[in-house]
RNA sequence: GGCCCAUUCGUCUAUCGGUUAGGACGCAAGAUUUUCAUUCUUGAAAGAGCGGUUCGAUUCCGCUAUGGGCUACCA
């Protein structure tokens, strides 16, 4: 019989999501909805030093916007909850005697101190087999000093109890079996009296089997671990159905070495988070996917592909797509470095997809920023004229603000190579045609009508077209000519050759 | 230092022993165009090294090198 398939996004609400994560709950989410199976939204606040105020709510907005939704956890609900792990203290507790019970654990009371003055003393120490009778706790005291030790009031903590030379499996569907000795594990930290909370790996096994995870698909940084989670899971007497491993690679740094980090972002110029975040501590503001104009799309896509292919040369795949046709298997094993320039190609596929309307709401907000009232169907006619130069909306307004403020000045250069001595007569003779003619929103019949006078006066293209754009835009760029005068109108496209004739000299 | 994972064009990657080693980004050149772009075409560009196994290795194995991760009372 198979089991139902339930992923978990189990983040740690110590800032803001780094991209990496999106792409970890990307691949669980794609690999859930494949197999008809739940995604959990969990939040791993089981150190409370590293709390940060608002990072929760910034990663639910953050998978909201990219389209990951949840079937249940913090803030969604379900019958698995609570959901946070810092709610679930006495769940923890009941798990950590079960091991204590079971010989499977041991009741540590070494300080900090202690523990920093042993390594200091030893190289290379290790709390495990060989050295924990040198240690203070429930093996190497006697059971009235540990009571008494605990009645008093110590702090203490809880470790595994790692049985030395024996064989660890960790079958990992990314990377076949991974074999380990079991000696060159240490005694982890499971429980804090300090807090009464749980180190990572006990909170992390105890929930995932609680909520009945069927798949554990987390980045690579976990893959060390693991074999002391298949232990774990073997104390409990869970291992028959502990859930599936996939270890996924890293991101890693577009250049120079190490893993993709939030100081690569601000180096480079291009944001590692999805939304803008404002850090609450240090004030600091770092830039999002979001606020920099990718359409969330996009980043999808873009993600979805960094690390993974669907084994053909199909690189273009919505989400629906995607869901289709991810493989867990087909995820590479070594780490990508961070492509953020085709990011931006991404970024101009879909934005060629995005309908103009759309676009023309986005493209308003900027237009009205630099202080100019205009219509959505302006906008919308240039953006179906203007998008497909740009990788970003935020870049339309830089290239195309003269369909809205009419030039007051000349490219030099451009004037002096295309305006002749010849070319204000011409001009001048172009207005009077130009007067003469109402059908400007038929772009093809308008460039008919002035193509067919140029071949009459025997005209060549270049003399009438050239000076005639440096009129309309004041430069020699932008879209076709007769595309503007088609968004500009009769009226303005007469005003600009006035100004012109009477500004331009040579 | 120890342990684990990895290694194909600059980058992301395809190839499940026999290929002119394919695609995409980026880059370059050309074409198109009344401008700037877009678009199209073309081009340069890769199996880390050394040993095996095999009739034959990019592909399987080992070693070396390199890269990455972990090595906390953080996740």
């Amino acid at each position: 019989m198979e089991r139902k398939v339930r992923v978990r996004f189990a983040p740690s609400p110590t800032g803001a999501l780094h991209i990496g994560g999106v792409r970890t709950c990307l691949y669980n989410y794609l690999f859930a909805k494949q197999h008809g199976g739940d995604m959990i939204f969990r939040i791993e606040d089981t150190d409370s030093n590293r709390f940060v105020p608002g990072a929760e709510e910034y990663i639910i907005e953050a998978l909201e916007w990219l389209g990951i939704k949840f079937d249940e956890g913090v803030s969604y609900g379900g019958n698995y909850g609570p959901y946070r792990q810092s709610e679930r203290r006495d769940i923890y507790r009941k798990y950590v005697d079960q091991l204590l019970e079971s010989g499977h654990a041991y009741i540590a009371f070494d300080t900090p101190e202690e523990l920093e003055a042993k390594r200091n003393e030893i190289a290379n120490f290790q709390y495990d087999a060989s050295t924990r009778m040198q240690m203070s706790n429930s093996l190497s005291l006697s059971k009235e000093e540990v009571d008494a030790r605990i009645a008093r009031g110590d702090q203490y903590v809880v470790r595994a109890k790692i049985e030395p030379n024996e064989e660890i499996v960790v079958h990992d569907i990314i990377r076949g079996d991974v074999h380990v000795n079991s000696s060159i594990l240490d005694d982890k930290v499971l429980y804090k009296s300090a807090d009464n909370l749980p180190t990572y790996h006990l909170a992390n096994i105890v929930d995932d089997h609680l909520m009945e995870v069927s798949h554990v698909i987390r980045g690579e940084e976990w893959l060390p671990s693991a074999p002391l989670h298949v232990l774990l899971y073997r104390f409990f007497g869970w291992e028959d159905t502990m859930p599936q491993f996939a270890h996924l690679a890293l991101l890693l740094k577009p250049d120079g070495n190490g893993k993709l980090s939030k100081r690569d972002g601000d180096r480079l110029g291009f944001p590692v988070f999805p939304l803008e975040w404002h850090d609450p501590k240090s004030g600091d503001v770092s830039s999002g996917y979001r606020e920099s104009g990718y359409l969330p799309e996009a980043v999808i896509n873009f993600l979805a592909l960094l690390g993974w292919n669907p084994g053909n040369d199909q690189e273009i795949m919505s989400m629906d797509e995607l869901i289709a046709l991810f493989k867990l298997e087909r995820c590479s094993k070594a780490g990508a470095k961070f492509d953020f320039e085709k990011g931006r190609w991404f970024n101009h596929q879909y934005l060629q997809m995005t309908d103009n309307r759309t676009l023309a709401e986005l493209f308003m907000k900027d237009i009205n920023a630099a202080g100019v009232e205009t219509t959505i169907e302006m906008a919308e006619q240039v953006v179906g004229y203007m998008k497909s130069r740009v990788n970003f909306v935020k870049e339309l307004w830089p290239l195309c603000s003269f369909f809205w403020i009419a030039p007051t000045s000349y490219d030099e250069k451009a004037v002096a190579k295309r305006w002749k001595a010849e070319t204000p007569a011409m001009m001048a003779e172009l207005r009077e045609q130009l007067a003469a003619w109402n059908d400007y929103d038929n772009a093809e019949a308008t460039e008919e009508y002035v193509k067919g006078w140029c071949e009459a006066k025997g005209y060549g293209l270049g003399n009438v077209m050239n000076p005639f754009r440096l009129m309309l835009v004041g430069e020699l760029k932008g879209p076709h000519i007769f595309e503007i005068t088609a968004v500009l109108g009769k009226d303005e496209t007469l005003r600009r050759i006035d100004t012109a004739l009477n500004t331009i000299k040579n």
